[in-house]
DNA sequence: ACCGATTTGGAAAGCGCTTTCAAAAGTAGC
DNA sequence: GCTACTTTTGAAAGCGCTTTCCAAATCGGT
């Protein structure tokens, strides 16, 4: 094989071993073809004669060559990335998310590149410059704090899409699994228990997944005839402490409540440690359901009863929808519901 | 300003505006300089002249210039991108060093690609493939399960940075945190608030970490002259359903104990559920302590005592080490010792 | 004012691919 | 066997930077 092409010179240089590294023209020299027709038998985007596919091929494995990803993307102008950027990376309720992102783009050929906002606008804003400046095809924002007008001028320059909220704009997908089903299902499961003095944690005032939250708590109330009563509500961050703070000024506050329907699992963590050293006990006590189904929700004590969506199919939802956005589709949505996890951390009231 | 650089036609076509992309020539032309002379200001490769810096300084932000990075790295034949591979990316463990790692080498500059190896050699081994296709410039390995010959031709082909596992090897650098007087220490404490009986739950018993943590229970043992009981260790998986399951099986066995060590929180979490689930109180009637100090650690009932490491400074240490081997130095090593986080869910024997 | 020693800065050659363009080869059709 | 196409393939021009090489400008000293 190899007819041997005339080598001039030039060529012979090429050739020449410098770096290990293996480049498309050492391997169109070998297999006595031009880079180009190499180049076309990679992309297959023309027609190549049999016999030189095969000194190609022969070639290529001869040589171990791997296209160089860089020179690929400069001379195509696409960078084969995308950006993700998510609050913090070690989030124990979004980590699940990222693998299935990262499995789905991966396997698309995608590379992705993780940032981290830290809840803070202006990080985000830099996480984003930093993307735009990598020049990646596109942003998946999983629950962004940035204002609404920004992603929407965000969305002009690369496709983006967009976890727990929803903007209008061409080349963008928002994937606002409304929490309010899933809030209103937790408290309704408590009213159906018999509890009608239940506390609600909430999440960060200005966050639109824990005004879901709310909402659905109070939905249910309505449709039970129970009123609402602002004392019952507490305000809380998302997080375990928030969750043992919340806990400890509805007890100071005196109000009474059987059950608690925590905004997230981290503050029904946090909640339930503020029970247990005050003497009160789950559920004999308080019966307390919780929002995310972390994993160890089910091996906490008493295991909880949450609100489980598939964070998982959320991941691997942004994944399609960004291809889909990159090849030019339309991404169809797709729904999950919300499911309620029942363990032990309720149980009826019986009066 | 500008002194109009004679523009040769061809010039004027590559400043006309075609994609909304701002490249270097169009800086050039702009500033009325050589391309070559943008580049030198960018990266201060030579003295410029005053007058210039400041034209080509104006011409960038008035065009809002951004260096094209694919450019730049082919240019250089530098990808600046390091791959980390980690066993789970929504590993609750090691959430926070990923951070460390993604601030870390953000701030040096680079992009950080990070991959799920799951566990299995041969996906691990496909990351890594992946990684060095993609021109990574330095791996990260967190908890690699690479055989370590594999690990050592690696490092021939690029600098890696491995944690928990130990090569020898050039432009390597391993930080096996030894588990061991962490582990020696939990077991200590036990052993000082008057327990003899104290079970242990193991991790992957072909994990070097988890043999590492087993040794560390056998050495305060012996320094305490506790005879060892093979009974009283249980295999377990690391995760909290191995951690039920092996208490379940300790209890079934009707060894006798008053403590437990298991190999990680997780474990404990799991044990402490199968515990409650029999009717044993922690730490009343079993005293238990884990290892990693997990976030919600000091959060569950009761807060658990745990052997504590900081993983962001692993992180963070992992980063250092990979900077300082891609710009050609030796890392130095760093020990931050373990220390024991007292909460609630150890009290002393009393007979 | 003149000469060698420095600076400065532009032209041009890459980096390793893709892609356009046009020539070479192959295929029919008569 | 020759014309008129259709396919296959190579040469060469980029992609947007960096960097080498060399000419031009500047400087110090006599």
């Amino acid at each position: 094989m190899a007819t041997g092409r005339k080598a001039k010179g030039k060529k012979a240089a090429a050739t020449s071993v410098s770096d290990g590294v293996v480049t498309l023209e050492m391997v169109a020299d070998e297999a006595g073809v031009s880079p180009s027709t190499v180049s076309r038998i990679l992309n297959g985007t023309a027609k190549v004669r049999e016999s030189k596919v095969r000194a190609v091929r022969a070639a290529i494995s001869k040589l171990q060559f791997q296209p160089n990803p860089v020179a690929r993307s400069l001379a195509r102008g696409r960078s084969m990335s995308v950006g993700v950027i998510i609050q913090t990376i070690d989030s124990p309720f979004y980590g699940e998310a990222l693998a299935a992102i990262e499995k789905g783009l991966f396997r698309a050929g995608y590379s992705v590149l993780f940032l981290s906002g830290h809840w803070r606008e202006d990080d985000e804003r830099r996480c984003v410059e930093h993307l735009l400046a990598r020049r990646v095809e596109g942003i998946i924002l999983v629950t962004s704090c940035l204002p609404d007008a920004e992603l929407v001028r965000l969305a002009k320059q690369v496709p983006i899409v967009l976890t727990g909220r929803s903007i209008e704009a061409e080349r963008s997908y928002s994937m606002d699994a409304d929490s309010t089903p899933g809030a209103r299902l937790a408290t309704e499961y408590l009213i159906g228990q018999g509890h009608r003095k239940i506390a609600f944690i909430a999440g960060p005032a200005d966050h639109p997944d824990s005004q879901q939250r709310l909402s659905g708590y109070k939905a249910a109330l309505a449709s039970a005839k129970i009123p609402y009563l602002a004392k019952l509500v507490v305000p809380g961050d998302y997080s375990d402490g928030g969750g043992h703070l919340a806990m400890n000024r509805l007890l100071d506050s005196k109000a009474e409540f059987t059950a608690v329907f925590a905004a997230n699992d981290q503050m029904a963590y946090g909640a339930m440690l503020a029970l247990h050293r005050r003497g009160l006990r789950v559920p004999q006590d308080v019966s307390i359901v919780g929002f995310d189904d972390l994993p160890t929700s089910s091996y906490i004590i008493p295991p909880l009863t949450t609100v489980h969506r598939s964070i998982n199919e959320l991941g691997e939802a942004a994944a399609e929808a960004m291809i889909d956005l990159l090849d030019g589709r339309v991404p169809v949505s797709k729904q999950s519901s919300a499911t309620l996890a029942i363990r032990e951390s309720t149980k009826p009231l019986r009066h």
